[in-house]
DNA sequence: TAATACTTGACTATTTTAGTTGGTTATGGC
DNA sequence: GCCATAACCAACTAAAATAGTCAAGTATTA
């Protein structure tokens, strides 16, 4: 499990395509200009996207992408794996040294962590991100809004 | 906040560390040896690790590394943070773009999601780690046993 | 003072990232 | 049946990060 921009760029994009699914499937085009992200680099990760079932696509005029599931069906991990390929298999998989005591030790130790990591994404859906909306809308606009009145009078209040 | 294997690198040497902090300050080259990884890597990693004050270094003959801290004071989120350098700026600093609609949504999103997992890794020190051992280490005494008699009877089973 | 072990800096091969280019299919509307 | 649209596909690429190597130091202790 890597967590790298490419996996922020996956669940960025679905995040997208999860507001704005109101009227039929999502253009990439679309996403790609409200994201700021190249459009040919979001085909590629559409492709893996899609190959693990977790978008749908729609060809020709008003085609584009919708979810496969829910978005509260569809966890945070998923999408980060399903962008980044290969599941897991991060240089831990030659079990030959693992005879040695503290090699074995700290091997175990860093995959108990891992283990950690991923289901705690594994735990977040992308719905529940959406959820939270609301509250996110309103402290955004007011940003927004200091920022062109004001001149940024308090900064690194969203440093996230 | 990233996650690849140099982070893994950095967690699995300062456990290594704590592990074998018995007896003075612990050698690169001991960890190196036992960790399997290159000695000139590790002292790129150590030189961060002690700029941030996670280690300390002892010079000259039984010389080496020791922990600033306490295991449980150390968070495992520090020590990425220290190995991978520049703590967040990854790509989301440019505020100007956030005056749009959903770009704005999604940024802050992703931004809230970011900070949920840097809360869970620091939430998580080198001590909590080390005090699964016991379980651990009898699990791997097991494993390495059935290795050795059997011929790997049940795979998959620690796959973390 | 010689061996040990940390310190520093420059260099490098490989891989990954973040695209670009240039097409090819499929489809709905006119 | 065109034709614009938009997904699909493959190959290529510049830049960055990864995971080192190599070579020279410097401080410390026995």
């Amino acid at each position: 499990m890597k967590l790298t921009t490419k996996g922020r760029y996956g669940v960025t994009a679905m995040l997208d395509l999860a507001l704005n699914a109101g009227d039929g499937p999502v253009t990439l085009a679309a996403i790609a200009r409200r994201q700021g992200i190249s459009l040919s680099y979001l085909e590629q990760l559409f492709t893996r996207l899609r190959k693990q079932e977790l978008v749908v696509s729609a060809r020709g005029p008003g085609g584009g992408y919708s979810l496969c599931k829910p978005a509260h069906e569809i966890a945070v991990g998923d999408v980060i794996i399903a962008v980044d390929e290969k599941v897991d298999a991060a240089g831990c998989n030659d079990r030959r040294n693992c005879d040695s005591d503290t090699r074995c030790l700290t091997h175990d130790l860093w995959h108990e962590l891992s283990k950690s990591i991923r289901d705690f994404l594994n735990s977040i859906s992308l719905g529940e991100l959406l959820e939270e909306r609301n509250v996110l809308d309103v402290a955004c606009r007011q940003n927004s809004r200091k920022q062109q009145v004001g001149k940024t009078a308090e900064n690194g209040t969203r440093q996230a």
